[in-house]
DNA sequence: TAGCCTACCAAGCACTTGTTTGGTTCGTCT
DNA sequence: AGACGAACCAAACAAGTGCTTGGTAGGCTA
């Protein structure tokens, strides 16, 4: 029996088709039936294994962010250079874009939305956050001289936090292009520019 | 009468409310009766005025799109390098995120779930095209020498398209910053990078 | 073999959704 | 005065929504 991306049991497997619905056609636009559909049951089975559509969403956006974390608190607590750090956190980001993908698609396109309930108030926790250790390594970086000193530190955040998410709406995991490349490339442009030096 | 926005026609306002609501919270998560709410009116009301929910959102994005057409094309026909046509192309953008930001939310969000329809057919016509004229003056740029050589097109390409319309997230018109002031920020950060040189 | 557990079905409920229909108000123009 | 049209109301409808309930098939274990 053919089984969806790494699922062990059949719990994994259900939320796993649900994830993929999710990433493509926004949470909303999922209905349970659509994914019970694709998963060869009936709706209300799938209220055998979760509370409701929303825990499911629930527990791909938080799980992933966990693991994330993991290693973005491993990269802020390394002794390497701040321009390093943010190197490393770039690479980090799109690694989680190649092997969580849908999360990280349901988190771009959805996260606005679902931020608006109680239940996923921690999102918007993780985004400060997530601001929190970019900026200071922007920071950090103009005061140790390796990046410029006239950077505007919010406006370069949004840039890089944005430029390094949404690429998660055209990456392919398993396509022409690895992560590595795909993050060596974009530090290329973000440190060096596009123009003829 | 306080009215939304630069509306002068009861059905412009209601439009512009319509706009509002889906930049908001996205094109499914916004009812008919929020529209109607949010102008006070009752839902059926709003048929007197459009044919549908659909054909609301199809004549923001549509009118939005041409307009900026014109824009583009008048760009692409000047007699200006590749690297200033691109510079003029990120201005317009960002002009047109600050004019018509609600329209530029509304597609960065649900154009893709709405492209899955016959009548939005045109948004996937229109991207295309767009492809065509970026990457145009990107490997125009690089045979002129003005870009460097070794850029991957594609891929700067959807970086520099990316980075642009993301931009609408945080982007909030009459704060703090002008659209040109972020496109020149934007644009120097592209064009020199953020590493200390 | 009896009990139990996982996974599921069959049917439906309460609610929300976009949309329709027939009628009403009210200002404008002849 | 009368006709007309733009704007809106009141009420409903059919389809779709997330979710609930009671029951069942079949494998595993004591």
């Amino acid at each position: 029996m053919p089984r969806e991306g790494t699922a062990v049991t059949r719990r994994e497997e259900l939320l796993a088709i649900a994830a993929r619905l999710f990433a493509e056609r926004g949470f909303k636009n999922t209905t349970v039936r659509d994914i019970a559909d694709a998963a060869g049951i009936l709706s209300g089975s799938l209220y055998h294994h979760f509370d409701s559509k929303e825990a499911m969403v629930d527990e791909l956006l938080d799980s992933f962010q966990q693991e994330l974390w993991v290693r973005y608190d491993a990269i802020a607590a390394s002794d390497r250079t701040p321009r390093q750090k943010l190197e490393d956190v770039v690479r980090a980001s799109f690694d989680a874009i190649d092997q969580h993908h849908s999360e990280v698609a349901i988190f771009q396109t959805d996260a606005a939305y679902l931020g608006t309930f109680d239940r996923f108030a921690y999102l918007e926790e993780r985004n400060v956050r997530f601001r929190t250790l970019w900026t200071g390594l922007l920071a950090e970086g103009v005061a140790s001289g390796e990046l410029r000193s006239d950077l505007d530190v919010e406006l370069v955040y949004r840039f890089l936090r944005d430029t390094v998410w949404v690429a998660v709406r055209w990456y392919r995991p398993g396509g022409d292009l690895t992560p590595g490349q795909v993050a060596d490339q974009y530090l290329h442009i973000l440190l060096e520019g596009i123009r003829h030096g």
